[in-house]
Parts: structure tokens; sequence; C-alpha cells
RNA sequence: CGGGAAGUAGCGCAGCUUGGUUAGCGCGCAGCGUUCGGGACGCUGAGGUCGCGGGUUCAAAUCCCGCCUUCCCGACCA
């Protein structure tokens, strides 16, 4: 093969890491940017991945007793417009439809930026006794806010979401299943399917969801040090069940307000896939993610190795693993080489006739991109330690860099300065309000608070008493 | 929404300052041939309302006005 050279596949991460972040995702065919701004499409391949997010998600939020359901697209403006604090937060950002059949509507209707209002509206008629409480509901749906800075998958005007309803009887149980939706199913598939390691904590007063008493969060560090909210879970109280009367009779025969909560992650997880594993030769999925675990790479089809490939293919998969087979022998081998490295296929395995005459396959692995011969017998226990070794490998990378740029600081002016590269940590009373404000003011924000030990902070503490974690955000 | 940059073939760009034949180049794409273990090479070829709308002019990719979109930096958010 003629020696030609080697032109970069992408911009590198370390010359300018927003550009990296645009051109894998063109590259990798994961989207491409819709014609109304701040909207996208997303190609097949990135709605592979989001499919398996899906998958994973949903099987978790079903574990916890939620059930699916579908609520309508448009919602009265009138409903928006109930709870003080939640139509301060969201009026900025919503499309509003005025005209509908020809005609200018009497009530314009809002296209929803999340449904709490017509979720609750419903409740409120469904929910008449404690005997029906908890009641968990959740929806995949499309959301819109009218955004000023788009970006692909991490801040775009339409997006794609779950998000969680539900009403208990009293706040102790509301509480312990925010959290639990927050450790069980978002903190678990971050850390065990996306191989991210994420801080699990309470967000400050201003950083709370519109309409909540307590947000609480899951924040992921990206490559280049700045954090991601990647899911967020709150404590709702009573406030939109006392504005959509939500009651029921308790035990006593009382009636009752109930105790709220919503939570929801979006396909922002698309964005801290791709730029808390991605390097720069493209993305680099976890295993136990990826929509392809392993691809079969055909390099020649002499001797044989053609049949050798598709056997090999058909082995993989009769083991439950996702395995593709690619035999496109017209197209070069070194392109079909970089294509399966843009898209992060964990595990190849390539198939020649040198392999052959030898008895074995090349097992390579896009996470370290080591190579290695496999003689033939041995390659299911190679490809599935493979596998595991990458999931592993990605994780223990992710949360090394979190570890290395996170720094204990005793002022906000430490803070601040340590914020550019990464996270500081530093007890909130010594930040205290002030000290958030002069922090967002060079665009560094409270990211959330932990307790003792990095852990989740008692729910009752105060503020004061917790660490805060800042840096720059996403 | 404020400040900056940019929109010319699928992608990346030149041409614009100083208006004037048929708008070029690289990559990609199609056909044929030679290749083939890390983005192969040669030949032939297809592909363009120059972002959209208006204006100036005998003549506009080029000059003027408006709008749309994208990227970067700030205020809001999953």
């Amino acid at each position: 093969m003629a020696k030609t050279q080697k032109a970069a596949v992408l911009t590198p991460q370390g010359e300018d890491f927003p550009r990296w972040y645009q051109d894998v995702v063109a590259r990798a065919e994961l989207a491409d940017n819709g014609p109304v701004r701040g909207t996208m499409v997303i190609r097949p391949y990135g709605y592979a991945i989001w499919e398996r997010m899906v998958a994973e998600l949903d099987a978790r939020i079903k574990a916890t007793g939620a059930r699916n359901a579908y609520f309508p697209l448009f919602i009265p403006q009138s409903y928006i417009e109930r709870e003080a604090d939640h139509v301060e937060g969201f009026s900025p950002e919503l499309a509003v439809v005025t005209h509908g059949g020809g005609k200018e509507l009497e009530e314009p209707v809002v296209v929803r930026p999340t449904s709490e209002t017509i979720i609750d509206s419903y409740f409120a008629k469904w929910v008449q006794s404690y005997r029906e409480l908890p009641l968990l509901l959740n929806q995949w749906a499309n959301v819109v806010r009218w955004e000023m800075r788009p970006r692909v998958f991490l801040r775009t005007t339409e997006f794609l979401w779950q998000e969680g309803h539900t009403v208990h009887v009293s706040e102790q149980d509301a509480r312990s299943y925010a959290l639990r939706i927050l450790t069980d199913v978002y903190r678990d598939f971050m850390v065990e399917v996306m191989a991210v390691p994420v801080l699990a904590g309470r967000k400050t007063a201003r950083e709370r969801f519109a309409g909540a008493n307590t947000s609480w969060t899951c924040e992921g560090m990206m490559r280049d040090g700045k954090a991601l909210q990647m899911g967020t879970s709150h404590e709702l109280g009573q406030n939109f069940a006392r504005v959509f009367d939500i009651t029921y009779l308790d035990e006593a025969g009382e009636t009752q307000f109930g105790w709220q909560t919503s939570w929801g992650v979006s396909t922002r997880l698309m964005g801290a896939l791709i730029m808390a594993h991605g390097d720069d030769g493209g993305l680099r999925l976890p295993p136990r993610l990826a929509p392809t675990q392993v691809v079969v790479l055909l390099v020649r089809d002499e001797d044989g190795a053609g049949e050798a490939a598709s056997a090999v293919a058909r082995e993989l998969a009769d083991l439950g693993l996702r395995v593709e087979l690619d035999a496109r022998t017209d197209v070069s081998f070194g392109r079909r080489a970089v294509d399966w490295e843009l898209k992060g296929v964990p595990v190849r395995v390539e198939i020649g006739p040198r392999d052959l005459a030898e008895g074995k396959v090349t097992l390579v692995r896009r996470d370290d991109g080591s190579k290695s011969p496999v003689p033939r017998d041995e390659l299911k226990t190679q490809v599935a330690a493979a596998l595991g070794a990458a999931q592993a490998a990605l994780f223990a990378q992710a949360q090394e860099l979190l570890a290395s740029r996170t720094v204990e600081v005793g002022s906000v002016d430490e803070a601040r300065e340590a914020a550019q590269s990464g996270f500081a940590r530093l007890p909130m009373s010594v930040v205290g309000d002030e000290g958030e404000t002069a922090l967002n003011q060079a665009g560094v924000t409270v990211r959330c608070l932990l307790g003792p030990e990095d852990g989740l902070p008692d729910p009752d503490g105060r503020d004061e008493n917790l660490a805060a974690v800042v840096g720059r955000a996403y």
C-alpha cells in the first residue's frame, strides 16, 4: 500500500476543544444541525446510542415502581402561569403557539418546556385516597426551551428526555424517592453503563429548578475540566399540589395535599458521553453502552478469510454480544479502521489471510489502541475480557481526570482561579451568598453541595455545613 | 439578547479589495484499471439558484440595505 501523509482526522482536543466536539459529532455521524436555530437532527448512529441509554434508564426507572405514560405536547398558557417560581423560571424560554387552523387562538398554547403543570392537572383529577399513593409516572418525550446559545446535544431548543412525576403521602416519602432516582437510576446508569464518575449532591438555592424546594444533581467532569449537569431530581414539596389542588384523604379521613417529585435526564447525556471519553481519534464508547460492541473487520477476502470472518462474527453474536461484520473490502483497510475508531466501537477483531495462516485473529481495543494476536480458540474469552477491561479503563481514566483536576481551596478567589482548569472544593460557609455572586460574575458556578467524604449531604443539613464544588459549566 | 467572526459543490477553502468570458482548488462521490495488514494510485466524469430577499448598475459571488444560519466570548438553562 502506498505510503500517504496521515492527515489529522479531527481537530485535536488540545488545540480547540469545542471544535473537536463539533468534528466528532459530524464525523461519527451522530447529528446534524436542524434548519431552525437550535434544533438538531439525530442521525442513525447517534440515535442508536440514545436508544441504548433509553433502554438502560427505562429498566432502572421501572425497577423503582414508576410506569410510563404520555401527556400532550401543547399546554394551555394559563397552566404554566399558575406556579409563581415556575413561570418566572420558564417564561423567557417558552415557544408559544398563537395560531391554529388558520385562526388566532383564544388562549395561546405553550409547547411544553417540562410537563409539571399539565401532568399535575391530571394528578389532581386522579388522586383521591392515600391508598393510591405513591403515584409514580414517567414519560419519554421531546420538550422545547428556546435557547439563546445552542450547542448540539448539550443545549438545544428541542431535546429528547425522560421526565418523572410523582405524588407521595409525605415529605419523607417524596424525598427518599427523589434520592432513590438520583442514586439508583441516574448515578448507577452513569457510573455502571456510561463509565462516567459523577458527584451526586444538592443544588444551591439559586441553582434550583424553578418551583422546587430542593434539587439534587449528578455532575460530571468533561475532558476539558468543565462541569456538565447530567441529571437532576427535585423535591417539589407541596408547591404544585397547592396550586393544582392535588389532594387526598388520609387514613383519618382528613384532606391532605400531596408531596411531589420530578426528575429528568436528556439527550444532553450524549454530549456527556462524547466529552467524558472521546479522544483525538473520535468517540470511545464504553462497551455496556455501545450499540456495536465488536466489529469484525475483514482485511482481504482471500484464502477463506471471508468465511472465517462471518464465522467469527456469528460466534461472538451467539455469546449475546452486539456484533457487526465489516466485509466491505472495496473500501481500503485503513479507512475502515479509522471510521470504526471515530465511531468508538470498543473492540475490533481483524481477520485477513495472514491471521488465518497463523491460526489467529487480531484483537484491537479502542480505548488504549492496543493490538494483540489471539489464537482462534481463545477468541471468545479474550473478547469478553477486552470488553470488561475497556469498560473499567474508561471509568478509571475519567475518575483520574476528576481527581487530578479537583483541588481543595480555602477562599473564593482561589476557587475562581482553580475553576479555570477544573473543580475547586471549599466549605460552603466560606463561599456564602456574596461569594456565590462573585463566582457567578466570573462565569463560575457552585455545581453542587456535598456531605462528608463526598457523600450525599444530609437532606436536612444546612448549606453552610457542606462542601461546595465549584467549576465552569456547560 | 449584547460583542466578534463567517456563510461559494457533500466537507474544507480560494476568488470579493479594484463589478466584466465558461466561478476555481483539495478532499469526498461515480466508472474503469492497478492496488490492498492503518485514511492507496492513475485516468475519465458527475456535482453550484455563490445563505435568503431587496437595491445600485449595461453587467453583481464581488458594491449597498434587511433577514436567516453557524462558530467564539458574555447574561439564562436538562
